[in-house]
DNA sequence: ACCCCACAGTTGAAGCGTCAAGTTGTTCCG
DNA sequence: CGGAACAACTTGACGCTTCAACTGTGGGGT
């Protein structure tokens, strides 16, 4: 097993401004290790039995789950926490590939929307479970009942720090108000 | 708070292949949302406070924490769970900004050494600080103490199932064996 | 000695994400 | 009703990571 020495400067500076205590070291490396790791290897999974990429995956997957298997790009950038560029390319190569189709909106014509096309769909139908089936084994197997739980109350809490409002994509363009 | 609907697809097919239970998506939805933000508000963190990346202090301190302030490049690399390319690019810039010398080892000439200069290590004990507050404000601070020794326990639980080894950089470069 | 292969690293092109700057379209408001 | 401000996107360039190929070195075998 590799060693992860992780941020945590060995080099005590003369005043210690609040360092982390030993039993937060532990913590901190293991769980950065998961953070590293982890999403590389949904990553990895999905390249190798769909040959698209995971965040593709959790794109057409949000659009699945619609009534209409349809949504404007805002809402499918801030659903799956992608700026409203990345999401304009992303649906650009989707849309090459033939799984999702762009149309602007009747009713207020600034809007476009992302369509799911039936490939689309039936793409996702048959990779869906094969993924599940990633996740379960990396992850819910590994943990125990109650520590899915705590897996499930301390990722909340930290979500509340990273974002307390719930606002997310890193605000888009804004322009300046000139004097 | 935006809801984030994860990886899960809402249409159930024919046959459920031990699909994932009510609790567990819970803890998917949030813990995924961690897996996006937490390494992009570090990332943001240390770009705002030091114009680099995270990975790049994640290199530095590492090499801060050896006795000759110094490194293997492949060494370095496993360190950091990145791979050798990776940390040749990155050592490149490094090197360009004055924080990092390379030196090809004596008694193995295929070894290069990667070493903090005087500069990358001024750089780090004036930066490290911040970030270590960055953490504890962002995760440790949102957890009670049993909390952290979950978050710990689960941490390398997942760890070991996503490396069961130890060994990670998705192999490099592997000469093809003719027939 | 010689050859083969594995090891350690580098390099360049291709792919993806971000950033800044556009383009339309809509609303607000005097 | 006319223009300023803003909202919803798109686009192109740039930077970083990966991937595949390449260079150079160090052991073994035979």
């Amino acid at each position: 097993m590799t060693l992860q020495l992780w941020g945590i400067l060995a080099v005590v500076t003369a005043e210690p401004p609040r360092w982390l205590t030993a039993a937060q070291q532990n913590a901190w490396i293991a769980f950065s290790g998961v953070l590293i790791k982890l999403p590389y290897a949904l990553d990895a999974d999905m390249r190798a039995k769909a040959g698209f990429s995971h965040f593709e995956y959790l794109v057409l997957s949000v659009l699945s789950e619609t009534a209409e298997r349809s949504l404007p790009m805002s809402r499918l950038a801030s659903l799956t926490n992608a700026s409203l560029s990345r999401m304009s390319h992303v649906v650009t190569r989707l849309e090459g590939k033939g799984w999702v189709s762009r149309s602007t909106s009747v009713d207020n014509r600034r809007i476009t929307r992302a369509t799911l096309t039936d490939a689309g769909f039936a793409l996702l139908v048959e990779v869906a479970p094969g993924h599940v089936d990633t996740v379960r084994h990396l992850v819910f197997d590994a943990l125990t009942p109650e520590q899915q739980e705590q897996l499930a109350a301390i990722s909340a809490q930290v979500l509340e720090r990273l974002d307390p409002g719930g606002e997310w994509p890193p605000h888009e363009t804004r322009r300046i108000a000139e004097p």
